[in-house]
DNA sequence: GTCTATATGTCGATAGAC
DNA sequence: GTCTATCGACATATAGAC
């Protein structure tokens, strides 16, 4: 399921202008980065540009809004995936439900996510600090499901977790430039070949 | 060996100029994408603004060369370490040396790298045409070395091989978003990670 | 809440001295 | 080749009408 916002339900009326606000300010810093134009990003919620200073006190606002909630949204897919399985379920199938929620939220709620990893990296002091928490979190989480995987003896021992986890992040984010969801390929045929080529390996060991 | 430019060898102490430029905007282009105000570039290669303009007709100008140059090096260094392979080798071996060249492209010349994985995605019209043409060229040639690999069968043959190039590059570029040389991990490591993680898999299949 | 109109500031780019 | 000085374009943000 694509969806356009994080969140789903709406109320009034005129939390609709400020949602179709955000949603035009993800989409286009996604595409044109944190210095797009505010009387464009106006346009495309539909409202001219002084409306826009109703619902946000400035750039950096609208940055700081579409950026937790991007993270927000990845958390709530995390956390829901991992309390749907059973309790007894193994470290390195919580593992793998973590990381095709990861990729789920990278594909369906696109903009929000792919502006964020194109926004982060380039903001600074008090922001970048605030939202560092939020990504170390997450970071923190998922390293703990690959140690406790390794732990279990169902990783493979001689690999640095880190650098794994960074790679994996890569590939991750990474589909925020090529994946279209046109086009015949399925977000569940990209979550499989992830899984696939992360824990088994593309080489054929047959013979 | 880490290098701040592309090309090794320079020539007139005006050309030099113009290297430092080009240094100065690859690392500011990463650092603070494509809006980076061009003063700052001024200053950081140690030159007044209206400087800039001898060297450069303007911003455009200078993201064209920042761009060619990262995919020429690019190039250069997957050209090479083809070249340096025995006639006979296997397919797969050729697809690992140019895995290899790619990761260290994206980490040695890393401030070139960046800044084109950052700003070309940005880019539109003419410019974004050109540039498209050499990430398609290099792509082409990766996406022919996996082809041989699995048609030699050196790869699993039910993976579909564009998912997995794309996964492999995301992991490579987004190397620039973490890996800093400092701080113990080598590159080498990194680029063994990338390799047994792609091509065998973390999952202990010992048991 | 949303609009129009405007002031304010900033930055890219050019001209011309050295 | 590099500098200083400046012009002109443009976007942010505010003020005030509706």
């Amino acid at each position: 399921m694509k969806k356009n916002s994080p969140s789903v339900i709406k109320k009034s009326k005129s939390e609709d202008t400020r949602q179709r606000i955000l949603d035009a300010a993800a989409r286009l810093f996604r595409h044109q980065g944190y210095s797009v134009r505010l009387a464009d990003v106006a346009d495309a919620a539909g409202v001219k540009t002084g409306s826009l200073y109703y619902h946000f006190k400035g750039r950096d606002a609208l940055v700081d809004e579409v950026l937790r909630l991007a993270m927000e949204t990845l958390n709530d897919y995390v956390k829901s995936a991992l309390a749907s399985l059973p309790k007894n379920a193994k470290p390195i199938d919580k593992l793998k439900a973590a990381i095709r929620a990861d990729v789920s939220v990278a594909i369906e709620v696109s903009d929000y996510s792919a502006a964020n990893n194109r926004i982060f990296p380039l903001i600074s002091g008090g922001m970048k600090k605030r939202h560092y928490a939020r990504h170390k979190k997450h970071g923190d989480l998922i390293h703990m499901l690959f140690e406790e995987s390794q732990a279990a003896g169902q990783l493979r021992p001689d690999l640095d977790l880190q650098t794994v986890r960074m790679l994996m992040f890569g590939a991750i984010n990474w589909t925020a430039e090529w994946y279209r969801p046109d086009r015949g390929r399925s977000a569940d045929s990209v979550i499989e070949h992830l899984l696939e080529m992360i824990f088994h390996g593309i080489q054929d060991e047959s013979k």
